[in-house]
RNA sequence: AGGCACGUAGCUCAGUGGGAGAGCACUACCUUGACACGGUAGGGGUCGGCGGUUCAAUCCCGCCCGUGCCUACCA
């Protein structure tokens, strides 16, 4: 067995090596038949065409966390792996490939154009999963599902059927959120408001049969070629005369009326309104309420069509530049301002989006969102922090109808059928033959596809082979718990939640965790185009995937928001480095131990020993508790501070005398402690730091139950019970210890220097607890000798410290001068001042003393009776160091 | 416009109705046989501002200022 230890952790290979083993053995894989209590997760599944961007990396952090803490805890996990198969953002990369090539897909025709794209896909899709196996996710990677599998697809086309037979899904011609650049419609959510500098133009339209004009504002002035009204409020004066007239519409010279309408805001602009019913939405509503002439001037890629007369032809930002000259030219123009106004763009191409009317498919979720708000008010799903709850019931009760249909090429082809001869459409999950209106055969299949998320929305049970009734799904459905971002709250989760009670009758997930969002050092979202991206996989390279993890985990703090700095990551990194030095040491003064043949039963084990242990004991009971309620950093917290600062800082220096000694007993039963402690640490660590923990772990001596760490148990608490009297005493020592070492510190006392202390104790208790460490005081505080008593002889020149009941005395001769402790023991004074002060002051204050809880009073009595008696202590040093001057 | 967060040490962030915490950075000393990605000691904050509730407020309530995010049809 190799116990030599290179002396720094280098992640690379390690990390490598550990993650091949545990895939090879199946350590991820989760078993349906299992007779264990069931744990799943679905991933949020990122985007075939993703790279690993932070967001990731947090939320498959805290997934592999909670995957791993419950594998230990004796559960049969599941964590489903995959992708899906993003349509818009997946076909645009197929189409700039095809550009590259001089192409464009229409060349290719669809069927060879989505063999282009799957051929994309296995060649350089899904890069994203190796790059989660990197951080160590353990997914159970042999079922990573992707969208558009086969079964996934079956899942959509029978759930297409399900909601088109129950009326949930029709067709209708309105206004949708139409991307001119990559020809489709877009969901509601699909579109970023974005505020964007822009103009407010003022346009003159000539009052018909009057001299007078009607001054409308617009900031899209090219829409005035759909124009079919002028709206005004129907109490406002200034136009109660015009209502009813015509004006003329310049440019087109069409004559349109003037129409009253609550819509309209008279303080706003001139307070009359052009009404475009074909280009906006409020235009629209106007427009059916008045039962105004549509009239659509744009075409699918944003130029004007035949109705635009003259600018038919012109992108729709020059025939803008044009419209708005020729309105000068003609003295049409009254003014422009300045103004700036919430822009939509398509989320993936950003290109502006323009409200176009088109004939879509719809799901009525009304319905379906009445039942998934239901699920959460009574607590079937928790939304975890909160707060989100609202968001949530914000969301659904405000819900409009989900435009599904998208006019693309790469997605699940929507499953109906038109009737050349009837005109009917036919529903189906196979493939249609004949029209189920009029039997005939002359159908033409749908061109469009369904949106993404439709197919995402299904994914906690399509992934388990829904429709079938699988083991899976009786086993694993409904998940756990779903971890994800709020930026997909809506889009996602909500969907998911109306899907799942739908078709399985049963929610899809009972815990909801939302995260943070991960943002750069200055609170910015990272994005490619502010170019403040931080890599994750540049991170791993550098500080390793343990230390990157930690990191993510002790910045979690739920609802709130992660500002990465790498400062921060280098920290963790040391922290992974202390405990592969502190298991360095454990290594070498193991190499004779047996874990088999040494049991901590029966042993008599050192105050030390004891402390260590109970400390043990009360790390994994905190930790346990917080990923229980996804404290993320608290757990970091714990176990952070109990390696380094309880178990490096304290039992690994404690222990030293005891390994090195003359006594083989005392050293066998440390190294029974150093060896218990450090093998549950590791166990405690491993779902956070799940590579450096394997590492040390296999290489600790003899065997353990499990042949790797991650399906060892975890820690729950005390391992052996311990005596809280040992433990208190321990902790009187440690504070001897610290009070030496600050009188070391503070007086500048060379740390090589072997010193001489009194301890002067004030009872028998605390002589007795002073004693029990005594070589710990000798070793860790440099002491070389060490008198103990009650009521000392105190020697002459004295400093003087206090440590609880105990007077740390340290002889001056030939150490320090006179000058320097008088100036240590009124610093230190003035420290004990301040609190005497206080509490004097709060315990004077006779209403707190009539109202407080009896254990505040005593607890703040005994910490004036303290402070008082240290004061005291150090005036009288003070008095005798002055005598001395 | 509405909603939701946030404002705590130089920086990044925890935290609690009862004397303010961590990491990093900083200062001093130290190559002590696991670790200089280290050790020991230390300095540093009227917990955004103003009011209120309370014996007691950084924490609860109100208002204000500042920051960020989400939702929304003001042309």
């Amino acid at each position: 067995m190799n116990t030599d230890l290179p002396k720094g952790y280098d992640p690379a290979q390690v990390e490598q090596k550990w993650f091949r083993c545990w895939e090879e053995r199946g350590d991820f894989h989760a078993d349906e038949k299992s007779p264990k209590p069931h744990y799943s997760i679905v991933i949020p599944p990122p985007n075939v065409t993703g790279v690993l961007h932070m967001g990731h990396a947090l939320n498959n952090t805290l997934q592999d966390i909670l995957c791993r803490w419950k594998r230990m805890t004796g559960h049969e996990v599941l964590w489903m792996p995959g992708t899906d198969h993003a349509g818009i953002a997946t076909q645009n990369v197929v189409e700039k490939q095809l550009a590259a090539e001089g192409k464009d897909r229409h060349e290719l025709g669809r069927e060879a154009f989505i063999e282009r794209v799957w051929t994309w896909r296995s060649e350089s899709g899904g890069q994203i999963i190796n790059q989660l196996k990197r951080l160590g996710a353990s997914c159970d990677w042999e079922r990573e599902r992707f969208t558009m599998d086969e079964g996934l697809s079956k899942a959509v086309r029978e759930v297409f059927v399900r909601l088109y037979d129950d009326g949930l899904i029709y067709r209708d011609n309105r206004l949708i959120n139409w991307c001119p650049r990559c020809h489709t419609a877009l969901s509601d959510l699909e579109v970023e408001h974005d505020d964007k500098k822009g103009n407010l133009w003022h346009l003159r339209y000539p009052v018909v049969g009057t001299d007078r004009y009607l001054v409308v504002a617009t900031t899209r002035p090219e829409t005035m070629l759909g124009d079919t009204a002028v709206a005004v409020h129907p109490e406002d004066e200034r136009y109660s005369d015009l209502i009813g007239k015509m004006v003329l519409l310049p440019l087109v010279n069409r004559e349109i009326p003037v129409i009253a309408d609550e819509y309209v805001d008279k303080e706003f602009g001139s307070g009359a309104v052009k009404i475009t019913p074909a280009h906006d939405f409020n235009d629209f509503e106007i427009g059916k309420r008045h039962d105004l002439e549509f009239i659509n001037v744009l075409d699918e890629s944003g130029i004007i069509n035949e109705n635009g007369g003259p600018y038919s032809g012109m992108e729709r930002y020059s025939a803008r530049v044009q419209i708005v000259a020729d309105l000068e030219s003609q003295g049409l123009l009254e003014k422009i301002d300045d103004y700036a106004n919430a822009v939509g763009e398509c989320y993936r191409c950003k290109t502006v989006i323009e409200p176009y009317m088109s004939k879509q498919w719809y799901v009525a979720v009304k319905p379906l969102a009445a039942e998934a708000i239901k699920a959460v008010e009574t607590k079937e799903t928790v939304i975890l922090p909160p707060q989100w709850e609202k968001t949530y019931y914000e969301w659904m009760y405000n819900i409009q109808d989900w435009c599904i249909s998208r006019q693309i090429w790469w997605g699940h082809r929507i499953p109906a059928w038109f009737c050349d001869d009837c005109g009917e459409i036919t529903v189906s999950r196979e493939d249609a033959t004949a029209c189920s209106h009029c039997g005939s055969s002359n159908l033409q299949q749908e061109t469009d596809v369904l949106d993404t998320w439709f197919s995402s929305a299904l994914w906690p049970f399509s992934t388990m082979g829904w429709p079938e009734e699988t083991e899976a799904l009786k086993k694993f459905y409904p998940t756990s718990c779903l971890v994800t971002g709020f930026d997909i709250l809506f889009f996602w989760v909500a969907r998911m939640m109306m899907m799942g009670i739908k078709f399985m009758d049963d929610v899809p997930f009972k815990e909801v965790y939302i995260h943070a969002l991960v943002r750069d050092a200055q609170g910015q979202k990272m994005s490619k185009s502010k170019g403040n991206v931080i890599d994750p996989l540049t991170i791993v390279d550098e500080y390793g995937a343990d230390a990157f993890r930690f990191t993510l985990c002790a910045f979690a703090a739920m609802g709130r928001d992660i500002k990465l700095s790498t400062e921060r990551i280098g920290g963790y990194r040391n922290f992974v480095n202390k405990l592969w030095n502190a298991s360095r040491f454990a290594l070498m003064n193991l190499e004779d131990f047996d874990p088999a043949a040494n049991s901590l039963d029966g042993l008599e084990l050192s105050h030390a020993d004891q402390w260590i242990l109970s400390r043990f004991a009360s790390a994994a009971e905190e930790a346990n508790k917080a990923l229980g309620a996804y404290k993320f950093n608290d757990v970091a917290s714990v176990l952070y501070s109990f390696t380094w600062h309880e178990f490096c800082d304290w039992y690994v220096e404690l222990s030293k005398e005891d390994l090195y000694g003359e006594d083989a007993a005392v050293r066998s039963r440390t190294q029974t402690v150093l060896y218990t402690v450090l093998e549950g640490l590791l166990r405690l660590l491993h779902p956070i730091l799940p590579f450096v923990t394997e590492e040390i772990w296999q290489v600790l001596p003899g065997e353990r139950p499990t042949i790797t760490i991650m399906q060892a148990e975890y820690p729950v608490g005390d391992v052996i019970p311990t005596s809280a009297a040992a433990v208190a005493e321990m902790e009187i020592v440690m504070d001897v210890i610290r009070a030496i070492r600050n009188v070391r510190g503070e007086l500048d006392v060379p740390p090589g220097k072997r010193i001489q202390v009194v301890l002067d104790c004030k009872n028998s208790a605390a002589q007795v607890a002073v004693e029990s460490g005594r070589s710990h005081i000798l070793s860790l505080a440099r002491v070389e000798n060490l008198q103990v008593g009650i009521d000392c002889e105190r020697p002459k020149q004295v400093s003087t410290q206090v440590a609880g009941d105990v007077e740390v005395l340290i002889p001056l001769a030939g150490l320090i001068n006179v000058e320097e402790e008088e100036a240590r023991l009124l610093k230190e004074m003035a420290k004990v001042q301040k609190d005497v002060d206080f509490f004097t002051k709060k315990l004077s204050n006779e209403k707190f003393v009539a109202n407080a809880p009896p254990q505040v009073l005593e607890k703040d009595r005994g910490k004036l009776a303290a402070a008082e008696e240290k004061k005291a202590i150090l005036e009288l040093s003070l008095l005798k160091i002055r005598t001395l001057k």
